[in-house]
DNA sequence: AAGGGCACCTGCGAGC
DNA sequence: TGCTCGCAGGTGCCCT
């Protein structure tokens, strides 16, 4: 479910919550996500206050006032969700982690399909993380040009555009959707063969990724304000989708006659106009 | 060595 | 109405 902006706008929710607090208790309901839960989490939570939370890629980083670091990935279906102190003593079927903060707030990470994980690390040792040290550019970072995606694409000779872009080793948060998305905008087909792109269609995609991205934190922020939403739908941003999801459809640029086309890449869904993206 | 495919899970909507 | 099937926005790892 979540890409870089609904991450984005859930850690921009937590910390509204959570900055600042203690966590006075912590529940662990089931250890089994995609990896194992680190042993002890609740107990090691406990105590602890929130100093303050970061993003890198889909990755969000709670940093904790004893120098440790809790690592969420929300996975396909992760989403925190603010709760009463009820729902805390009797949590729903997916609530597998459940924090109670200082200020009487309370949060549930809820994941239906257990596919996020969680860490808990020195703060140290956050570049080294296995999961982390391999990441590629942040899209929204200054240093993610037209240039850099150009240079990154010489290595990936066969590979489709699409996949290269969502590669988390080239440039990070680019999901089905927003690739999809991205590639529409910049007029590039997604079966491109990722070193054929000259480099001003470099730049333009570079500048689409961010476009698509930007826009989507905006709806997302916008309609998150001071509770942690996250259940995916970013507010009403699907409805601005110009592709994703709208296979038959008569393509947004009228004059071109043409509507989208979905298709299926690396077992993926892909949607895209063939007149508009060449 | 890079790239494709699979596996990990549950829920939901479409179609019969 | 109730079942089965296919599909879902992520990503590490195995296999070729």
């Amino acid at each position: 479910m979540p890409e870089l902006p609904e991450v984005e706008t859930t850690m921009q929710g937590l910390a509204k919550i959570m900055a600042g607090q203690k966590i006075a208790q912590a529940q662990c309901r089931r250890q089994d996500l995609r990896f194992p839960l680190p042993k002890g989490l609740a107990e090691r939570l406990k105590g602890k206050s929130v100093v303050r939370l970061e993003r890198r890629a889909k990755y969000m980083l709670i940093h904790l006032s004893d120098g440790l670091v809790w690592m969420v990935h929300l996975g396909m279906s992760g989403r925190f969700c603010k709760i009463d102190a009820a729902q805390y003593d009797q949590p729903q079927k997916h609530d597998h982690v459940l924090i109670a903060l200082g200020n009487r707030n309370f949060l549930a990470f809820n994941d239906p399909r257990r596919f996020g994980m969680m860490d808990l690390i020195k703060e140290k040792n956050i570049a080294d993380h296995k999961l982390l040290k391999h990441l590629g550019f942040e899209p929204l970072d200054k240093a993610f040009t037209g240039k850099a995606l150009y240079e990154k694409l010489r290595a990936k000779k066969q590979t489709a555009i699409k996949l290269a872009i969502m590669d988390q080793k080239l440039v990070v948060g680019v999901g089905n959707i927003y690739a999809s998305e991205a590639l529409y905008d910049a007029g590039i087909a997604p079966r491109r063969k990722g070193a054929s792109l000259s480099p001003k269609e470099c730049n333009a995609l570079a500048q689409a990724i961010k476009k698509v991205l930007h826009k989507a934190i905006i709806a997302g922020g916008s309609s998150l304000r001071d509770y942690v939403q996250s259940d995916g739908t970013l507010g009403n941003f699907q409805e601005q989708f110009s592709v994703y999801g709208k296979a038959g459809i008569a393509c947004k640029t009228k004059s071109c006659g043409g509507s989208i086309q979905k298709m299926v890449q690396a077992g993926r869904a892909s949607y895209y106009c063939k007149e508009c993206q060449a």
